[in-house]
DNA sequence: GCTAATTCATACTAATCTTATATAGATTGA
DNA sequence: TCAATCTATATAAGATTAGTATGAATTAGC
């Protein structure tokens, strides 16, 4: 049960623009460096964070990406549920036809609660949490 | 971010087991009747189960399985550790050395503290929670 | 307008993990 | 003894993940 490196990934994109928010555009080039991750992989991982409309970008040279939210306005809960295909800790979950048994299955509650704790914590926690070196915050 | 088959059938197995557990030793048949697992994947299941004591086996003719402890002592969150190879969300929280930047990482306590939660929660479960049609419980 | 810097889009690949199945062996009640 | 049952290890197909490659589109600056 663990989370891909895309959701953390993204998360960490999201932090470096949110430190780097008034330089203007930052380079995927200087994300690349900063984060350890390669240039391409962060090319695809950049893309849905446009998409979802968290990042703008400006094409060119001197272009680069931008944070298009305020960082207390973007939670981990959005980032992990933009990034993993299966949000739920279980299919059946949210697709409960996927399961022949789901109708009176105790076990499909439990997990749908641990998945809306877990999601709870994830939504109440947000990048400007994460941005300055005093996490945990006194919130 | 999803479950594994092994921790869900594990549970649905310990659920068996407790729902059944006056009638003597329950057969890996009749499991897989019911649950509707595969005999052989439900072998290999239950291999893990025993080893952690949860569950106790009788071999030969009329043979089968027990389970080994009060369906009140077993929680979900001991089942997920013991079916997830990584049961952290992220590798770095428990192995900070797997990257270079767990020092100063802030959104590594932020998956840390995500995680906590998601096993408080698992932790409070229980199979005896499940065994009966009454879940959500009053407790 | 040209060129170089940069982002954008799609396709591909290698490795790993998941979900089983298969085969053979060990134990034991009747 | 034998058949029912659990035990152990190996194998394999499929899915997912993580990352790379290739090339196209855009645009600032000269």
């Amino acid at each position: 049960m663990k989370l891909s490196t895309r959701s953390r990934y993204g998360t960490r994109i999201l932090v470096d623009l949110a430190r780097n928010r008034d330089k203007g555009p930052v380079q995927i080039g200087e994300i690349s460096k900063r984060q350890d991750i390669s240039v391409k992989y962060l090319e695809q991982l950049i893309r849905p964070l446009k998409k979802a409309k968290l990042v703008s970008s400006v094409r060119g040279p001197k272009g680069g990406h931008l944070l298009a939210e305020k960082p207390q306005n973007i939670s981990l809960g959005q980032v992990v549920r933009l990034f993993e295909g299966q949000s739920d800790l279980v299919e059946c979950v949210s697709y409960p036809e996927k399961c022949p048994m789901s109708d009176d299955c105790q076990v499909r509650l439990a997990w749908r609660d641990a998945t809306a704790v877990l999601y709870e914590k994830l939504d109440a926690t947000t990048i400007a949490d994460l941005m300055n070196g005093n996490y945990p915050g006194e919130n």
